[in-house]
RNA sequence: GAGCCGUUAGCUCAGGCUGGUAGAGCAUCUGCCUUUUAAGCAGAGGGUCGCAGGUUCGAGUCCUGCACGGCUCACCA
């Protein structure tokens, strides 16, 4: 046998239906929303409230329900806030008070007609003259006061934890609200939003194991994108000069507070731009993303205090690994592998690799303030253009904060000849067992036909929510984080 | 993949070290209650203690395995 409680819900269903009332009607239109109702109506005095006629109607469900003799409190939250009723025997009458007692439970969507008037404690409420069930809800309610608290289901029934953890949906709203500030700030530049595709034959523009799939017309094995860089990139030869995306990415790999198998990416290329530009454009951005959603540019994050203010830190990868590991980093492969081995650093071998997980391990997680670190080595950039300078580096940079990678940029590989060496060479790394880019002939075939000088960044959408929410793990910015099966 | 921790009523949690047939608050049901807001008072019902083995006269408690989750590390962006 089922649940007492939701046994004792489906008779009252049973019941409805019995004395011809329709548990699920949907034929109510509110006049108002809460907010609408509080926010207007709490400018007015006590008095003025009593002498205004306007009647209004809500919907929502009941989150709150206080049962006395002969009336009745409660609260309905709908998608803008809460608001309290009050029923009372001589307003509403004995049939209606009866019913509402009766079949109403905490969790059911009801509607509601009435006028305002202020409780005792100042509380705006409205005083029912009628209304209406909308829909029966055959579930209580977790905990009002605690609210929900065991993880798994918060993840596994999200709807559970949006309805009882007001601050849970409040993350989920910034969420929203920081990707619409980041189209809003690109599309004020002049950028063009585009979609690519999600099903890839070649898994490019990242080293990471894919999703595989398969196609059945077409008889083909495909692959889940795990960047859209080699798309964006083909449509900039293509004369889309300023191109950004804003999608889902997804990665093969293991699950943590930093990774869920899909993820969202923001990614955008502007021609005739240089990386250092970027650095400014990512500054602007996260600064305006940052202020319009806080107000401020200094924010916590778990034990940090987090300062935005620009302009931000700028440093040399290989010079402040140098600085903290030894001069010899550079002189010596030897030296620089018995360095990373002693970490427990997998390098196989493979220089830059060694060097950008050093900075990562020393420099990388003390940073707490956001950080451009430029110029990283070539082995472990193959889609970047080589420094005019020194060719053993990248024009490229990644943004720390509060220890974690916000941001990759770079100004763009446009040689062929040069681009086709480097996916030669990472094939060479392939061999040792690394992940690498894959070779891409036909993204070869696009530079060939010549890609104007260009710049391009991306951004880890769920890490840069989870700084501006002070959410602990990427889990709490996913609706649905993936979990094993029950 | 490894280590540690967790899983007890619809929800939030005690109990576990030291084995003796399961407890609280909220929610539910009954009664009283017309300005409450974690309403109040009185009473009642509600449990495969994650699953499967083992030890024992007896297991929520001890042991082993498994499942799911969390954290850390590894792997990986």
């Amino acid at each position: 046998m089922e649940n007492e409680l939701v046994e004792q819900r489906k008779q009252k269903v049973k019941e409805l239906r019995s004395i011809g009332v329709n548990p699920f009607p949907n034929d109510f239109k509110p006049s108002h929303d809460v907010v609408g109702v509080l926010s207007y109506y709490s400018s007015f005095s006590d008095e003025e409230i009593k002498n205004l006629s306007d009647k209004f109607s809500l919907a929502g469900r009941i989150i709150a329900l206080r049962e006395f003799g002969k009336s009745t409190f409660f609260h309905i939250m709908d998608r803008t806030g809460k608001i309290q009723g009050y029923i009372r025997r001589d307003v509403i009458g004995d049939e209606k008070l009866n019913f509402f007692k009766k079949f109403i439970d905490i969790g059911d969507f009801i509607g509601i007609r009435g006028d305002l008037f202020k409780t005792k404690t100042g509380e705006l409420t409205i005083n029912v003259k009628d209304f209406k069930l909308i829909t029966k809800s055959l579930y209580p309610l977790p905990e009002k006061w605690h609210g929900l608290k065991d993880v798994e289901t918060r993840y596994r029934q999200r709807y559970l934890d949006l309805i009882s953890n007001p601050e849970v949906k409040e993350i989920f709203l910034k969420r929203t609200k920081i990707i619409k500030l980041i189209r809003d700030f690109l599309n004020e530049r002049d950028f063009i939003e585009v979609e690519t595709p999600i099903l890839h034959p070649i898994a490019g523009g990242a080293a990471a194991k894919p999703f595989k799939t398969y196609h059945n017309a077409l008889d083909m094995e495909l692959f889940l994108r795990i960047a859209p860089e080699l798309y964006l990139k083909r449509l900039v030869v293509g004369g889309f000069e300023r191109v950004y995306e804003l999608g889902r990415t997804f990665r093969n790999e293991g699950v943590s507070t930093q990774h869920n198998p899909e993820f969202t990416i923001m990614e955008l290329y502007q021609s005739y731009a240089t990386y250092e530009d970027l650095m400014d454009l990512i500054e602007e951005l996260i600064c305006f993303v940052t202020e319009t959603l806080l107000g401020a540019l200094e924010f916590d994050y778990e034990d940090m205090k987090v300062n935005m203010k620009r302009p931000w830190r700028r440093i040399n990868l290989i010079e402040s690994v140098k600085s903290r590991i030894g001069e010899e980093i550079l002189s010596s492969d030897e030296f620089l592998f018995k360095k990373a081995t002693s970490l427990g650093i997998a390098h196989k071998g493979i220089r830059g690799k060694a060097i950008v997980e050093l900075f990562e391990r020393t420099i990388g997680d003390e940073i707490v303030d956001p950080t451009f670190v430029y110029g990283f080595p070539i082995d472990v950039s193959p889609l970047a253009r080589k420094n005019d300078l020194n060719p053993e580096i990248t024009d490229r940079f990644e943004l720390y904060l509060a220890g974690r990678e916000v941001a990759n940029a770079f100004s763009e590989l446009n040689d062929p000849v040069d681009q086709k060496e480097r996916f030669l060479k990472q094939l060479d790394f392939k061999s040792k067992g690394e992940e690498v880019h894959e070779m891409d002939e036909d993204f070869i075939g696009a530079l060939e036909h010549g890609m104007p000088p260009t710049a391009g960044a991306g951004i880890g959408v769920d890490r840069l929510v989870m700084l501006l929410t002070n959410s602990p793990s990427i889990r709490e910015v996913i609706f649905f984080p993936h979990l094993r099966p029950e």
